[in-house]
DNA sequence: AATGAATGAGGTTTCATTCAT
DNA sequence: CATGAATGAAACCTCATTCAT
């Protein structure tokens, strides 16, 4: 492995454990194996590490949403277990950076322009999803942009439980939910008279 | 205003506004008009200032949702809406204190288990509510346990965007998209034909 | 002595000594008998130590001419000797003090600044020596402001020379080609039949 | 050109304005279109392109004496204007060795090396012009030791003007009094009513 | 000869904490 | 109770130099 991407896994890593701050330059350095100095020779700075990790992750998801326009284009009807499954199948995939971004969007400006950019993102399709489920009558006519909002925050609420829930016993209850939260989100759109299930 | 809590104030407002990390024990003197040394007559540390903030936001919200459950017998029964309503008002009144615990629980342990606790009062207040409603007859009958987790994750998500809303013109919109979540959840929870608007 | 001052002695012995970059903060603060992190609630920077140097310097400047212009009131006429003998004595009251803007000029944007205001001082007051000497006759009338920047070039040269004279025996002769400097100057400025000496 | 040229080229012009110290290796090598390491292929050390540099401008230096040594035997009788504009020459085409002379002999041994070498070798040569000029008559018979050190002042003061010059308005003037510093000099040296102009 | 990644010592600066007053 | 100067460990970063290729 290139010594920048060892020096941007172990950072994500660390990161996504300890958080930006306590991740410093010289323990990165330890963990990778490398001298501090070597860390500069391909960031700019230690906020340079973040901001490519986020960038990355930003790629990741456009490339990922772009997959998921495809894949919607082959089969005739999205489901929304599907639409969620998916979402939840990438945060799965992009745990420590997904963590990272819910670490340290209080923190920096460019960490909040990258969750802005997802949120958008994941907007926009959660619309075009609606609209063409609408379309072809497979939903009810709700408002599209603020139900596609509900959707992100359900989703964003459900990342995060889910990445956090491991550290309490209490949680360990909520890696079942989502199912029910399909469910449950299904009736929001679905007049429940034409529920299959 | 004692000093103490003139220091938990400046506290709150550096650390929602700037991080943790960025809230300096030496700018928070300053903007307190005090002197560095006398945050140590109070505080035995600069981490014990953020325990009492979030020790501080815990029980208001424990008081405050046993508020709420007194209320909530008082009139014998209680909207959807009126869940959400009130929880949103919790958030607005609390503002920086709900910022304080988005912008560090990926940082501290503390704060990771004082969102715990939150998460688990507020999912038992759904439980209950949901429970008598269904008792009643007013909504149908949901797994009372996953469907409040459902609830939650939208009013934290929720929480949230409108804290970090307002910094990018794209989520402008977010604003009124609550009323159309408290439809959504009203649909499903509520069979459609029984919906009155 | 306060720790702001004993701070400013040492560095500008440091300075003067082994120049600006070889004065770390480390190395100063050993010397100065305090820790390197006193040096910062006293000064924002390593280079507002320098710039307050200069400062200082530039003040006792200023109120070093003012003082010369009142002595040549009260006396009818000043002699060459006297201009020349009051700068020399001026560089050996604040000798490492000019030996650090020497040191400096050629690096530091506000050390070059802080050398033209000396220039530009000390001219100014040769000018209106040289013009009221013409006024009484007693010199040429030479064109003045050329003619006092030819002294300012002479007191300049001279003062580095002295100040790194000591450091080389060819040198050692430096000391005494002041007072020829002062009888060749005189030449420079008084037609030779009507030379005293 | 050499490598070894090319660098020492790049340096003098890095050096010259932006000092040693910013002169980094890494820049040397990136300015030079060379890599970093290349750098120690020609030399032992970063100083020793410094030490290079000074070497041959004292080369050059003495080369150049020797030519106005040669060139003064021919015509027989030097005038002062040509002994002064000759240094100016010097100093025009050395422009950036000399400034790097002026930069670095406050903070390393070898340029005050440099410089005093450079002083002697001046101070040497005006003092045979000026002693040759006294056996023919064409100059009053002065302390020629101590009048030589005073040209030195003054070239040395006027080099240094010149070189800074550019970076400050008040300084625009100062090109124009070279010219006067010529006259003012030759009657320091010469007999008034001896002077043809 | 040349490369350029890696090094590690050392630079400036920050900051939570202490302590004499 | 309050002060604020002093501390020193540790943060981020720089840079001359080395060395395997």
């Amino acid at each position: 492995m290139h010594t920048k991407d060892l020096i941007l896994k172990t950072a994500k890593e660390m990161i996504a454990e300890v958080g930006y701050h306590k991740t410093t330059t010289a323990k990165l350095a330890r963990k990778a194996g490398i001298s501090e100095g070597t860390i500069y020779r391909h960031f700019s700075s230690k906020e340079e590490i973040l901001l490519q990790i986020l960038q990355e992750l930003g790629d990741s998801y456009t490339e990922y949403i772009q997959s998921l326009y495809k894949e919607s284009e082959k089969i005739d009807y999205i489901t929304l277990e599907r639409m969620l499954d998916w979402h939840m199948t990438f945060v799965d995939k992009y745990e420590s950076d997904v963590r990272i971004v819910l670490n340290t969007y209080g923190i920096l400006e460019s960490s909040r322009i990258a969750m802005a950019k997802f949120t958008i993102h994941m907007r926009n399709f959660f619309e075009d999803m609606l609209r063409s489920s609408i379309e072809r009558g497979h939903c009810a006519p709700v408002p599209v942009r603020q139900t596609a909002m509900v959707f992100v925050m359900l989703i964003m609420g459900t990342a995060r439980a889910k990445l956090y829930a491991t550290e309490f016993e209490e949680f360990g209850e909520l890696n079942d939910f989502s199912e029910e939260m399909v469910k449950f989100t299904r009736r929001g759109i679905v007049p429940w008279d034409k529920l299959e299930d």
